[in-house]
DNA sequence: ATGAATTGCGTTATGATATAACATTTTGTA
DNA sequence: TACAAAATGTTATATCATAACGCAATTCAT
């Protein structure tokens, strides 16, 4: 039982963890197919979800694209911090915006079953640096 | 000077606020061709960039679809929590979370341009009646 | 062990979402 | 009117994601 699906599954991760950039499906395709021609999407896409499912990659909503997880908090969310400019994520786990988020639903009625959370802009080093704009 | 375009966005607005449930860039584009057989989806997404610049209308980053903004909060960012049953949408000011995001940007020199909250799970009706799952 | 049921994966095909690139029309200015 | 700038229309294509089906491995009852 999925002893093939594992190996998949740390094929593409080891991808994900190489780049140093947040990589779509087809990229972490792109990247595995020197080695297996015959790879297709549905396969990435499904080591992809589980993953996801098991909270050891991420994946940026507003991109569509996918990273690692930087610390292993055990499927808890997180908060996601984008940068525009270089790309790089980086990963908090700021309880008060889930406490927040758990009050707000909770007002409605609303039972949740995950949180999404990513802020888009430019990371220190890029806005230190004035890059692009 | 886009007197065509401010027709367009009116028209795309229109049929999201006459729709129970978020619509996608081709849903809309559906609604409309009846009238408009020859409207290409570069039209419609030209339209809703706009739209949600202005924060008339929000994009679902999780599911890919748009609804008409239900306060008008001059842009600020807002929580949406999305029903996975129903599809309703409900749009909280939440003043908390967006501080504390703020607080977790700054503590690594982020510079948020923009932030996406998004509560996906159940609404109140729809755990109440159990349907589905 | 053997065969049926189950499960997961590979593979092919297709569907859904989004944007690039260029033509055309409109608008603003003199 | 004539021209420049900007918005819009149009065609084409890129990108992201999943449906559907069949095969192979695993499980389980006998």
């Amino acid at each position: 039982m999925g002893a093939r699906g594992e190996q998949m599954q740390a094929d593409v991760l080891s991808v994900l963890q190489r780049s140093s950039r947040p990589l779509s499906a087809y990229g972490i395709l792109a990247e595995l197919r020197p080695e297996r021609p015959k790879l297709a999407p549905q396969a990435i896409y499904r080591a992809l979800g589980a993953l996801c499912g098991k909270g050891q990659v991420h994946r940026l909503e507003t991109k569509n694209t996918y990273v690692p997880s930087q610390t292993d908090r055990d499927g808890r969310s997180t908060v996601l911090s984008i940068c525009d400019d270089c790309g790089t994520v980086s990963e908090s786990a700021a309880p008060e915006v889930f406490d927040d988020l758990s009050v707000v639903a909770e007002q409605s009625g609303f039972v949740a079953k995950r949180h999404v959370v990513e802020i888009i802009g430019r990371c220190g080093d890029c806005t230190g640096s004035e890059h692009g704009a």
